[in-house]
DNA sequence: CGATAATAGTAAGACATCTAACCATAGGAG
DNA sequence: CTCCTATGGTTAGATGTCTTACTATTATCG
């Protein structure tokens, strides 16, 4: 007996888990990424404020190939993106001085606070939603998760 | 000390848990997703089969309102996606004899067909990368999962 | 009953993303 | 050194999704 028709569970012996799996997580993605959108202000779009999370996290002054890789996305989508987020004023991109071909990309002081705004808004829409128990719940699950990235991300196509 | 810069845990004492939480699964359902496109033909988008796969599970007849409200996108999106699927065979639609303004969404032979076929091809492409120790994982992982989901899914916005 | 609000679907325009094609530079093989 | 391939970046066109505005029908309320 399926209890929540939503879950997929049933499908199969051993498949249905994975289908059940990716199904579950394609819809928290999602949801959180539309509340995330909420946070947000207009005309800065979730994937722009990921560049921005990345670039902080893991430095900046990269070249933008490095940067599609890594929120797996194509090239051209990162040369859309940088475009709107530099005519905004968040980063800025120099000329690469060992490569004629590349440029690097860099945070601006605004791109910076922009950060750690959307940071603190995100928090707090989060907060007003998530309790204690379900922070222990995801306590929980995210080596379970990072297993699983893992998995996928060294079976995933070069060049994507 | 970050083992994984990419977990982005780290950044505070516990909302950094939210945020590792929802980064990871954000990867992991843009991977999956990847992964499920390439075993798709060519111009049936993921979200195409998403929308197949809600009429073969959970039965088909429905009105494209309540569709798009389980798919959570709008509206004129399912408008747009019915009518990719219509144009290929794989649905059909027919006015609904209860509400003039509402039409039914039925799955075809060939939808039917078709869906059978790619969740076979699915079921093969993730074989292929997923084993029985990630198989448990997964499987431990669900019931946290659909916690979660339930949690983002009752404090979303109406109207979504 | 008749006016107003709500709902189903569509259309138009914007934006993000993709693929395919292109240019420029780098790196190797001969 | 020269040619060929690989790599970084951009451009153009297609597709999916969103918001806003609109039409048609239904429901509600006075």
């Amino acid at each position: 007996m399926t209890a929540d028709p939503d879950t997929g569970a049933g499908a199969g012996p051993e498949r249905g888990t994975v289908f059940a799996f990716f199904n579950e997580i394609g819809i928290i993605a999602q949801l959180s990424q539309a509340l995330l959108g909420k946070v947000l202000p207009d005309g800065v779009h979730p994937s722009h404020f990921a560049i921005m999370n990345h670039l902080v996290r893991l430095g900046d002054g990269k070249p933008p190939v490095r940067i599609a890789s890594a929120m797996q996305v194509t090239k051209a989508t990162m040369t859309h993106s940088l475009a709107v987020l530099e005519r905004r004023g968040l980063i800025e991109t120099r000329p690469s001085a060992e490569d004629a071909r590349s440029k690097l990309v860099y945070l601006t002081v605004a791109g910076r606070s922009f950060h750690a705004e959307a940071i603190a808004g995100a928090n707090r829409a989060f907060g007003r939603i998530v309790g204690e128990p379900e922070l222990q719940t995801m306590r929980e699950c995210i080596p379970a998760l990072v297993e699983i990235r893992k998995l996928l991300d060294e079976n995933r196509d070069p060049g994507e």
